[in-house]
Formats: C-alpha cells, structure tokens, sequence
DNA sequence: TTAAATTCCTGTAAGC
DNA sequence: TGCTTACAGGAATTTA
C-alpha cells in the first residue's frame, strides 16, 4: 500500500535516473487508468517531453516536465511505477510503458487497477477536479503541533477516520495512521477534536517518527508495494501494530486488539492506547 | 460542513 | 483437490 514514505522512496530513486531524459515514446494499455486527460491528447502532450523533476505531494508522485506540467501517478493499492530497460519480460497488469530517449523505460503495473494517472497544470487538474486540495505535508517545517490541532479542531469523527483524510493531512494511509496512534499512545476510536494539548504533541512526533523511519526503511511492502528497481522495502520488518491483531502489544505485553473503523481494518492496544 | 456508506478491482487465503 | 467466499484498501461519489 504505497503512503508518503513509499511514494518519496520512489521519487528520491527515479530524480536522478529520470531528469533530463524526455519522453521517446508512449504506449497506453490499458486507457482507464489515465483519468485525464483523454488518451490522445496524453500521448501527443507527452511525447518528445523532457523531465525537469521528479517529486512527490500526499501519496502522489510527481514527474514535472518542461513546459510546466506535471505527469502524476497514485499507485493505489497496488500500482507499481517500475524503471528498466525494454528487454526486459514484461509483467502481467501492465497498463502503461513510456519510453526515455536514453533506452530506459518506465512501466505502470497494477494488478488491482486503483491507481490513476493524470497530465496537466496543477491549476487544470484541480479545475478538473482530478487533483484535491491536499492537506498540509506532515514532513514539511511549516507542518506544527499547532497546525496540526487547528485541522483536527471540531472534528468529532475517530481520530484514524481523520488521520485517513487527505484534504486533513497529506500522505497519510492504513499502516502509518495505525503505526502513528500506537507510538502517540492513542485510541484510534476517540474523536479528533477531542486531544489536548500534550496529546496532539504526541501525535505529531508520533506522526513524523513512523513517517521517517518509513522513509528510511524504504518503504513498507506488505503485498504488492516495489520500489523503481522491483525491490521489496523493509519497513513490514519494524511495524509495531500494523496487522498484529492478537499478538502481544510490544509495549504492555497484552493482546492487540482489531476494530473497523472508517471502513479499515485498525489494530490498537485497549491498554496502552488512551 | 461533516460523517458514514458505497463503489471500484483482483490476488490471496480460508473454509467446506 | 477444487470450488466458493471473505478480505485487503485509497479515494471519489453518494447519502444522510
């Protein structure tokens, strides 16, 4: 399930391989993962393009071209953006193959089909309403307790539901939220709006902590997340609750317990979670 | 405005 | 062994 610390990952790898290079050929499998804009205003926008940089917004990957657009990808839960060279076998749920002018290519595959790819101005996507107004970056300086308690502030739906929510925070899904609330040591189920000061300071270190080593870890690959080279991240190696239902809490000792929530699977201690 | 439910997809694993 | 069923989940969309 790629999250913010994935999608950087892949980002960080495919800078240096991918800016400078432009675009020497466009092959669309499969035309309902481009959700913008239609298939052949892509290819002939895309083609003979060059890449200026490579970065990410939310869960997000953002490949800026010359000319000022972007050619964005949400990999879902399964979506796979993957660097090789054409000689390579190809896998299966391949949708799309874009060609570089160095003889390397890079390949869409998602076997679930959640992701999405999109070409245009930041401006036009969000006008076409491809694009939300994402929430601030929980990695960004800006990003303070402070503001953390304002996007909380008034909400009285379960913390993990608000965790959940893009336009609150950027970049934040099922793993991290989970991961996040057991370090702040804190109940997913309680209202958001409901932490106080000290509480919203937890969760905010608690945040940035399981972001970073997520970073550092290179990703989390539960099922089907790879980085650009088809490696497994190791993130899955350090997860504290995350599908650990039933198992001792790692810090009490006492069984994890599983709850629905927001429609998610959520693992949490009834213990040490407040 | 907010919150909850529904929908899209297919690989995997559990159950019979 | 082979079939059916439940489950995994990000986010757009719908409903309340």
């Amino acid at each position: 399930m790629p999250e913010l610390p994935e999608v950087e990952t892949l980002a960080r790898d495919l800078a240096p391989r991918l800016v400078g290079r432009s675009m020497a050929a466009v092959q669309l499998r499969r035309s309902s993962v481009l959700r913008y804009p239609d298939p052949e205003a892509f290819a002939a926008r895309l083609l003979g393009r060059r890449i200026e940089g490579v970065g990410r917004r939310g869960k997000y990957l953002l490949h800026r071209l010359e000319g000022g657009e972007l050619l964005v990808l949400h990999l879902g839960m399964s979506g796979q953006w993957r660097w090789g060279l054409p000689s390579e076998p190809e896998p299966t749920h391949l949708h799309l193959v874009l060609d570089l002018d160095d003889g390397g290519q890079l390949r869409y595959r998602d076997p679930r089909r959640f992701g999405r790819v999109l070409l245009g101005t930041e401006a036009e996507l969000v006008a076409a309403r491809c694009l939300p107004r994402l929430g601030p970056e929980p990695l960004d300086p800006t990003f303070t307790p402070a503001l953390l308690q304002r996007r909380l502030a008034g909400r009285r739906a379960p913390l993990k539901a608000v965790l959940l929510d893009q336009r609150v925070v950027a970049g934040i899904g099922n793993i991290y939220a989970d991961e996040a609330c057991f370090v702040a040591r804190l109940r997913p189920d309680r209202a958001a709006g409901s932490l106080g000061r000290a509480a919203i300071a937890r969760l905010h270190a608690g945040l940035r902590q399981v972001l970073e080593a997520g970073i550092r870890s290179r990703g989390t690959s539960i099922a089907d997340y790879r980085d650009a080279w088809g490696e497994i991240g190791h993130g899955q190696e350090r997860l504290l609750v995350y599908g650990r239902a039933g198992e001792p809490c790692p810090r009490c000792g006492r069984p994890l317990a599983s709850q629905r929530l927001a429609g998610r699977t959520t693992v949490f201690c009834r213990f040490c979670q407040r």
